[in-house]
DNA sequence: TTGTACGCGTTATCAG
DNA sequence: CTGATAACGCGTACAA
């Protein structure tokens, strides 16, 4: 049973002063190289780290991170996507010595918005990982100086790291007229609830006009939530409201495009041959479904990673001038959802 | 703005003391109704919350819960079964008032144990997520008195929520048998570093014998991972090892099932028709999957919750005694992949 | 019923 | 270069 340590006890155990202790640990003052080396080497030895709430009392910095991970639409941890994101950023942040705290509005009997509970808790920057846009509290936060970045969500003088999704749907229009030579195209978007969505919508728009791709426009399907059930429902929708079905179906999300895919396989479709599917994020399963699905590959681990790279500038030179939108190329990864 | 608030400037406000505030707030020692009215009020007004760290620095309680996800085979939050455990486990959690930190060994410079770890965050308990069981660090908790719920892991001495894997089993063996009137019977096993699996083994080694089905026990092959892609080997390992291929299979994992039922479409076997499989957990995929896949499901959410409940009365009633071991029945769902 | 003073483990300042 | 000492914000005996 390892007994419990203080910069006092650590101190005695030493012959020396608790505040030389301190300022080892901390590499703040002038202390004589041998001193240093004996504390050192004493503090590896027993494992002691400073207790972190003494620590955070008294120094304004907590090493902390909060995390704004909303609970609306009730996905949370599980939801695929995000999750992996956050492991990431989690791995990343935790290599440079700051942990993750959850923020929520309620917590036990105390209800708060997130910008009282981040100076209740002291947190030295937020992570807004997924998060509702139309949520006030937001920008409550995001106007409060708080260090913030988000992933996925544009928010007025908020930094963001967001895959370039103007970029994604280009490439993709341009390799499906130029490649696999097809010229109807159909949309399935996601709720315009998220602001990624929304810019999917707004290039697909822009580019087939540019390319001169044959689509209705006013034919976009909205599924009416994120998961696999509403992809089914919205394929059905799509092709039940146009009289002659499109040659591909770009969809703006995988957990969307595999519901498409399983509503086409159970109307009798072929997929690639009756109909080509492309999704968007390049999730697990894409892979593995059959057919293994065409996407738009989102680089999590870049997202998660270039988001905890930027959040630790802020944090720790909160001077430094960067840029407010970091965006991230994305790829199409052919599989068999398509052909030529 | 906010500004900062501490029990000092409230009771300034208030013209009281500051001690009394704490009374108020802690609902100890007397207070006349009165006062405490209008502190409750105050405090709900201006949003005031006692600052987390110094609270945590004086009292014994610090109202935090470590987490403990094993970081090896870096699989993490993205990790749908465990990660959807912990969602409801933290939902739970933090309607009672507790909130999350992650248990990791390595957090900037510093590398300790978890129970280290655990002493210098002052954690109230311990969850542990998953965890790999020759985890030496993890008896030391186990033994230090911290108290610790686990998840899928029996270690001795330590409280655990688990599913009925032998109840699981059993009734499924017994679905085989008596109503879907097959014999033949094998399975695939997971890596057995993990006791869940462990425990499906040993039942199924059991059952088997019990209700005199046909199976080769020395044919069980072991996934060599967690994944879809171990599954999918696994499966072309089984078949080419019997020189009779098995009516049903049952496989440990959804994740190691899903693998197997494309590596089976690859061999051009028809599932249902030339080969059954059945698998173990109810993963999300398991039902949007084609075919469909028959598993055994786990329910993640009483898991989580069950766990959130044992370890708050641990931590709060630490002298009443309570089961070592709670079993959580399964559900067999039948889906497209077996058939009569 | 209310106010006071001390301790929790650090860090920072100022003497020695 | 090193050692004492005063905050940091809150909880809690104990005194008023």
């Amino acid at each position: 049973m390892t007994k419990k340590r203080t910069i006092y006890t650590i101190a005695d155990e030493l012959n020396l002063a608790p505040g030389t202790i301190s300022k080892v640990i901390n590499k703040t003052g002038n202390v004589s190289d041998l001193t240093r080396e004996r504390v050192l080497a004493y503090i590896k030895e027993v494992g002691y780290v400073p207790a972190s709430s003494a620590r955070m009392l008294k120094s304004k910095r907590t090493y902390t991170v909060g995390i704004v991970f909303t609970e609306e639409s009730d996905v949370g941890l599980e939801h695929s996507f995000f999750s992996s994101i956050l492991q990431h950023f989690k791995t990343y942040v935790e290599k440079e010595g700051y942990e993750l705290s959850f923020i929520v509005k309620k917590l036990g009997k105390h209800e708060l918005s997130y910008y009282e509970w981040c100076i209740n808790k002291r947190v030295d920057g937020v992570y807004l990982v997924v998060g509702n846009y139309t949520d006030q509290g937001l920008y409550e936060l995001v106007k409060s100086g708080i260090p913030c970045v988000s992933t996925d969500m544009l928010l007025p003088g908020m930094h963001t790291v967001i895959s370039d999704n103007d970029q994604g749907i280009r490439i993709t229009l341009e390799y499906i007229k130029n490649h696999l030579k097809k010229q109807r195209v159909s949309m399935i978007s996601g709720p315009i609830s998220s602001k990624a969505f929304n810019e999917r919508l707004v290039a697909y728009q822009n580019y087939v006009s540019k390319l001169s791709l044959t689509s209705d426009l006013n034919s976009v399907v909205f599924a009416e939530s994120f998961g696999f059930t509403s992809g089914y429902n919205a394929v059905k929708k799509l092709l039940s409201q146009m009289n002659e079905k499109p040659e591909v179906i770009l969809v703006a999300s995988d957990d969307i495009a595999l519901g498409a895919l399983k509503g086409l396989r159970d109307m009798d479709l072929n997929v690639p041959e009756d109909i080509q599917v492309i999704g968007f994020d390049d999730i697990a399963f894409a892979k593995h479904f059959t057919p293994s699905l065409t996407t738009i590959a989102q680089d999590r681990k870049l997202l998660g990673e270039t988001a905890a790279k930027l959040l630790i500038q802020l944090m720790e030179n909160p001077d430094q001038e960067v840029d407010e939108v970091v965006k991230l190329p994305v790829e199409l990864i052919i599989r068999d959802s398509t052909k030529v």
